[in-house]
Order: C-alpha cells, then sequence, then structure tokens
DNA sequence: ACGCGTTATCGGCATTGGCGCATAAATCCA
DNA sequence: TGGATTTATGCGCCAATGCCGATAACGCGT
C-alpha cells in the first residue's frame, strides 16, 4: 500500500505516520537518519524548502521508498486526501 | 506503472525520461514548472540537495507524483535497477 | 496538579539552492 | 560536415537549509 504525496505536507504527515506507527520519537527518527530532532520536527511540519536527501534518509530510516507514479493512476489510494 | 526512487539520480532519472517520453526539452519543461533550464539539468543530473518544492513541481508538470511505499512492497517495479 | 517525555522554536553560523545573465559543451539532423 | 537545438557550467546574489546549543510549549499518564 502506499499514499500519494504531492506535496511537503503529504510527504510530512506519510513520514509522521510512519514513524508513529513505528512508536519512534522523532529524536529516535533522527538518530536514525543522523538528523536532528527539530529537522524531523520541521519537515513532518511541511517545510516546502526541505532538501531532497534529507527527506529520502528519512524514508529510509523508515523503511520506505518514494515511487514516481502517473497522477491519474486509478490504483493509487488517496488516504491523504481525506485525512490532510 | 511506477518507478522507485530512493535516491536523487533515480528520481533524476525518472523525470528525464518522463520528460522525453512527452517530447519536451529542459527549457520548456523549465516553464512549465516555473524553473530555469539549468535548474532542470541540475535535478535531472541528480542533485542531492535539490529542494523538495522544485521537485514536487517538476513532477507535477510531467502529470506524475509521489507516493510513499514500503521498500519490501513485492508489487515495486524496478525498472530503475536496471538502467540505472 | 505535577512531572516527564515529546515536539516546536530560538539565535548564530556555514553551506548551498535557484535566480539572473551568459557561455561552453554535447547532440541531433539535414 | 556545418549549423542549430539542447544540455551542462560559470560567477555573483539573496534567501533559506540544517547544523550546534538551548529552551519554550505541548501532551500524556499517574
Amino acid at each position: 500500500m502506499s499514499t500519494i504525496a504531492r506535496t511537503p505536507q503529504q510527504i510530512g504527515n506519510a513520514i509522521r505516520r510512519a514513524r508513529k506507527r513505528l512508536g519512534l520519537s522523532q529524536a529516535e527518527l533522527g538518530e536514525r537518519a543522523g538528523l536532528r530532532q527539530s529537522t524531523v520536527s520541521i519537515i513532518e511540519t511541511g517545510n516546502p524548502a526541505a532538501r531532497i536527501d534529507t527527506v529520502l534518509g528519512l524514508l529510509a530510516a523508515l523503511d520506505l521508498e518514494f515511487q514516481v507514479a502517473p497522477r491519474n493512476d486509478p490504483a493509487a489510494p488517496s488516504l491523504e486526501d481525506i485525512l490532510g
């Protein structure tokens, strides 16, 4: 299962949910990814100017990855559209 | 269909292929996304420090989107793994 | 209500993005 | 092969990241 991530906010929300699902604090996730707790906080909040490698590092630390897909993919779930 | 994008390079490659599939030049894509041709070039080359909103803008201009998915998703295609 | 863990902000600092403007280098095609 | 399009670099600039060290503000359970 995958969630759509068209905006920094949606990316932040996806990261936050995955982190909580694993029972991690921002500090713990930051340690895994080599980032500061404050940096994790800002990205989860939806910082639009975050660096791509920083985000990729967080996803990797959560055993997640990006997939590039067409926007009209009918198979794409839209949990994020509902939950914001 | 979707392609894995775990690194800036893979993201850049996905963007480049999608752009060419649409028969666009970097300048044309840049105009759609509100970016300079040189910026498009750098990102397609795999700039790890690119800004997330810049990348999202390029994807949107190509009618693509990110999806956040588990890394061990068996359904995940690995075109990128083959083509680099 | 209180304390504790968690998350959101703060000032300063070095580094870098993406811009404008411009050009070299690589590619394609007639 | 020559010319034209396309892509890759260049320098200076301003703004903003993410770092360090800390500290507010928030939430939750007892």
